[in-house]
DNA sequence: GTGGTTCGTGTAAACGGTTTCATCTGGTAT
DNA sequence: ATACCAGATGAAACCGTTTACACGAACCAC
């Protein structure tokens, strides 16, 4: 029997003889026959890898965009190889990357600064792009709407809480979540009458401990009592409503917070954290099925889809009594 | 100059004359030459790929892990192929994985009965599984020290709770940590002169509403005052602590509680919560380490290391006035 | 019986590199 | 001038698979 008949037994048994696949089948259990996938990807051009570039692997965020995609990427049966791309600063997007053993790329991007798109277009290697939107650009790109989701949260806020004692506690300027955010909150304010003074909008890092120092400064201030905040993410957030704990004020009766990103913390700090939810699962996913699209049809125009976000109440921002 | 010539040049450029290097150099920039990788592979059987196997992509826990381990990757050049095996109880514990692909293989196991470890020392790829330590097997293993950990854990609780009311809550049984800090929770116990009951040790699962209900229940039955409670992770440990707090008994005064794995929520919550803490870092890195080690010495004699914990007081297990 | 069709199989040419071995060059010792 | 040697380069084999093509056998229709 010639090697040709036993790929095709493998690959393609409808070309071969019943009776040979079987024979086929048997000696490979026997052997403990594994194809050569170097071999095999050589002549094919496929290996059923998708290359992912994530700013960090670290965190509740990233850590589950990555489940959902490898759950989608499974179930397609493609594997991933993973990579952050933050500390990699002096290399391209991909991260000196010696991926191309991947099919295609799904890159995700978290700051302005590092957005070298043209430089992964280049690459012509099928391309997601996830966490910018930038229509004009020529590869598909998946984002999710920070816009309406801060400005529910905004809205959320004014129910309660006059516009001037609003706050948004960002992280880095740079950071485009951030940025769109913290512009939404301003918009938002503008829409409902108030031009927010600068010190409405604070710029510092993700982080508890940036939330924490924030809100510490505004109670030493005496400027905290009252207000309402939309935090840039959970982890400010419930850093901001640690410090008001931790100074004796009370929430939401005295200060009324709002995180972003609804993480499984939400649930478990007390009072619980009202946040804006990011279909995070989706985006994984999505980012999944839209490389494997650009596999079928590579030359189909880019698409850029943007995700809904939502806004969900709990303690934290109530207003009036518990319920 | 032949194809020969510029395969030297760029992998062995002191075979090759400074000006031909050069040369070649110049000619791969100008035409953006990438070296096909399955060709390289396929001759070298190196990709400087791993493969990452974990129980779950998500959470804290495994996202530090990740994190580690690609950084180390990265610093000696390797890069990570992952997939999550615990959805896919079908197949063997590599996952259907098609990772031929990688020269290695890091399999983190937390689950007793998917330790088919036999079959992962049968496919004779270098081998390192993290979170098991089982000295006979031929593989290298780093697994951390629960035992230590877990011990000096209660020797801390019983610092300021009689033996009789402190409880371990665990994850469900099975679960290779969760067992092994229930075991040594129960002999810290005994070789305090306390045999525990059977009732102060629970196991459910790794999660906040667990150690909510379990809570809930103690707390209804009137049991929960002036105990202290080790929980098998920091999520049970503050769903535990929720509870109690919204049933209004005070933590420490009224409640001690003790988490494990020390994850960034610790830092976060109010009280702060009191933690074992595993090197997560080291274990990836170590790994990876190991990994390489093996790639090295191939024929070595199978390493089995096991990882410090220590306790992180905090203030959710003081005794006594804050301080 | 001949020619065409179909089906199953074998042959051999890729795929894109690395590596062994041979060749060529120029310099140096004798 | 000859022999020798080292360093730089080229030719060709090889890695394990897929696949285009050729081939032979069995079948059918005329």
């Amino acid at each position: 029997m010639s090697i040709a008949t036993v790929s095709r037994a493998l690959n393609t048994p409808e070309m071969v003889s019943p009776a040979t696949v079987e024979r086929v089948r048997q000696a490979v259990d026997e052997l403990g026959y594994r194809p050569n996938l170097f071999a095999k990807g050589l002549l094919t051009r496929r290996s059923r890898v998708i290359g992912v570039s994530l700013p960090d692997i670290h965190g509740l965020f990233f850590s589950e965009l990555m489940r959902s995609a490898d759950d989608r990427a499974c179930e397609l049966g493609y594997h991933l190889l993973v990579s952050s791309n933050a500390h990699r600063a002096d290399e391209t997007p991909t991260g000196g990357f010696a991926l191309d053993l991947a099919d295609g790329l799904i890159v995700m991007l978290t700051e302005r600064s590092r957005v070298d798109l043209e430089a992964i277009a280049a690459l012509n290697l099928p391309t997601v792009v996830v966490g910018v939107d930038r229509p004009g650009l020529a590869v598909d790109t998946i984002s999710f709407d920070n816009v309406t989701g801060a400005m529910s949260a905004v809205a959320h806020l004014l129910e309660g809480t006059p516009p001037d004692r609003c706050y948004f506690v960002g992280g880095h300027v740079g950071n485009i979540d951030s940025d769109e955010r913290s512009a939404a909150f301003s918009e938002a304010l503008r829409r409902d009458g108030h031009e927010p003074a600068p010190d409405q909008v604070a710029h510092g890092e993700y982080h508890f401990d940036w939330g924490w120092a924030w809100a510490t400064e505004m109670l030493r201030q005496g400027r905290l009592r009252g207000a309402a905040v939309l935090g840039g993410n959970d982890e400010i957030a419930i850093g901001i409503a640690n410090a008001a704990r931790d100074h004796g004020l009370s929430i939401p009766e005295e200060l009324r917070v709002i995180g972003f990103d609804d993480s499984s913390m939400c649930d478990c700090v007390r009072p619980k954290l009202s946040s804006v939810r990011i279909p995070v699962n989706d985006l994984g996913a999505e980012a999944v099925n839209a490389i494997i699209r650009r596999f079928e049809q590579p030359d189909s125009s880019p698409r850029h889809s943007r995700l809904a976000t939502t806004l969900v109440r709990r303690d934290s921002s109530r207003v009036g009594p518990a319920g």
